[in-house]
DNA sequence: AAACTGCATGCAAACGTTTGCATGAAAATT
DNA sequence: AATTTTCATGCAAACGTTTGCATGCAGTTT
């Protein structure tokens, strides 16, 4: 009896119809009586019919299905970033299927060939960063499936793409330093050939340049991941030097986490000896003591928007060539991991 | 040229084969010749032939999906539960579809639908802490969808579970502060409909019992959410009270963050004046300060077991009535939050 | 009464696989 | 030489939908 679910045919049966008739009525096509839909309608909500999504994508060659890849899901960045995108596919009439690549490249490659097969129907992605190289997302495009590029960069590739603006934010951050009276401003970076770190250390050099302090070399690091422990030896490398920093920027607010507990451990004193800065801004950031100074980043409607927009290059299978760029304004949050004693530089 | 992707029959039509001939070479048949399987397979890698996971679903009805129902993924806890997840499965021909209900029960219904529907091949579900009837669950298990419950209990729901001795967690940290000398011993609770809540609260109760501490109601919050904030105004009423207690136990690590950032603003110190213990061990809560004493759980492998526990379940779909039931051990990890001077109290 | 217009419905093909059965040819047995 | 066995391959149905076209039947027009 309960063998498999209720199909057309199952209905058509019952009712004495052909199953084109049910499917046409559950469709209202206008072709179909009145009556007949109405009955048909009755006893499919009655059966509690479903339609088979595969028979369904088989003929439609579509799967109602859009992937998406980010590196990781543990960090608050991109698991706000995916509730984000949740929040807009989930009403719609499509199916998300997250898949992490783990920062590494050969999994993002094995990643996108494994949603291609799926035929999913679009692709949001935030490369790993270990990626260099662009053709398996061009590979996608080439079999039409749109692919929306959020948060880094994947330079020389044609997509849209949701960016944040590190680089302001980066700015933000070190200028606000320079006018707190810090002159020996320290970065903690990220990898090296993420945009978006890219980017943070391009506006800490410039902020430094523009404020005319010179570049030093030994005050600038590049942490090899994103997580609390990677940022451990380099903070006290840092904080241990002859003439140490008197302020730190972080690429994100674990490095800076780090680092405030190793200038804790040292007997340094927050901000009076050295001030830091992080960036993310995540949740539990306002609660450390010292509350992290930091940058904010819109992460839920960085995610909506991505959504939307690939959901809309889908609907428009046309209009091939005039990709969107959005670009996301950061914001610094002062708090109490930076003097606050500002002098006016505006001279 | 480019129109869809390559399928069996185009490379049947290339070799002059029948499509069958076609499909049972890739699939090492042992009635086909040798040459034949191998001018296939060529064929095949040289097109770069990937099998229609639709056209396969619909035959075999079913989707090589398992589906996975969370609360929600920002924090620490599930993220870290669904990259386990993630590990097992990934490997596995099988996808995973993950969906947020929103710690909602409306939101639960429709998700379940959504997968029933999508004819997801097995569950994973965590439910929200709004859901109370565990019917749906039920009506996908009668659908041979086989349902693995992690981390929140479904009580009366025979299925396989993975669970966290949350009991037994609460009493190790409850016990762990009668025995360093507190004797007002405060606890901010959560939501109470949830298996998880429940039994770190009764750890709780049974630990001042069987330490001859009588049970105190003021003492005791029902904190409605699991985020910062939820845990402030509580955190603040606790610690003005008159008659204020000298340890709290909080739900989480989100919680007990607010406590001691309540406690530090109201100017008591800790451990010295208060002592506070979470549930998590979230990775940041090392690096508070003080560095938060909590109860670790085995997030990592309790998804990993879980995904093999559907896995095996999903293969061997006889044995229909012996249900795995797993409960991890937790673990109290003493940090600075919480007084070390141990009594003994064997005696 | 014959032809025509609607209207409601059914037929059959298609989507890409797998698989039981039939077919055909060559090789081995009688 | 006739039969059986073996081996390699093809045919066709099935999975559950949708959809262009054909069909049939009523009512309306000539």
């Amino acid at each position: 009896m309960k063998k498999g679910r209720v199909t057309l045919k199952d209905i058509a049966t019952k009712l004495n119809l052909s199953p084109s008739t049910v499917s046409r009525s559950l469709n209202d096509h206008p072709a179909i009586g009145e009556e007949t839909k109405k009955a048909v309608k009755e006893l499919a909500n009655a059966l509690d019919y479903q339609p088979n999504p595969m028979a369904l994508g088989l003929l439609q060659k579509k799967s109602n299905t859009i992937g998406v890849i980010v590196p990781e899901i543990t960090s608050h960045f991109f698991s706000a970033i995916i509730t984000g995108i949740q929040d807009v596919i989930g009403p719609s009439e499509y199916n998300i299927m997250i898949c992490l690549s783990n920062e590494s490249y050969e999994e993002e490659l094995t990643l996108v060939k494994k949603l291609s097969k799926m035929r999913v129907d679009g692709i949001l992605v935030s490369p790993s960063s270990a990626t260099k190289d662009f053709d398996h997302f061009r590979r996608l495009q080439n079999n039409d499936v749109p692919v929306v590029v959020f948060d880094r960069d994947c330079p020389g590739l044609e997509a849209d793409k949701v960016l944040v603006d590190d680089y302001s934010g980066a700015y933000q951050a070190v200028e606000y330093l320079v006018r707190s009276g810090c002159t020996k401003i320290a970065h903690l970076g990220g990898p090296l050939n993420l945009s978006t770190t890219k980017h943070r250390l391009q506006g800490y050099l410039d902020a430094l340049e523009k404020n005319g302090i010179p570049k030093r070399e030994e005050y600038i690091f590049h942490v090899k991941g994103f997580s609390h422990k990677d940022g451990l030896k380099p903070a006290r490398k840092l904080l241990e030097m002859e003439d140490a920093p008197d302020a730190i920027f972080a690429v994100n607010d674990n490095i800076a986490t780090s680092a405030i507990h190793v200038a804790k451990k040292i007997g340094l004193r927050i901000p009076e000896d050295i001030s830091i800065v992080g960036f993310d801004d995540e949740p539990h950031s306002s609660y450390f003591s010292p509350a992290l100074s930091t940058v904010w980043q819109p992460v839920y409607s960085l995610g909506m928007l991505s959504a939307r927009i690939l959901l809309q290059r889908i609907k428009d299978t046309s209009a091939k060539n005039d990709f969107r760029l959005e670009v996301f304004k950061p914001e610094l949050v002062v708090r109490a991991s930076s003097r606050e004693n500002l002098s006016d530089i505006s001279g």
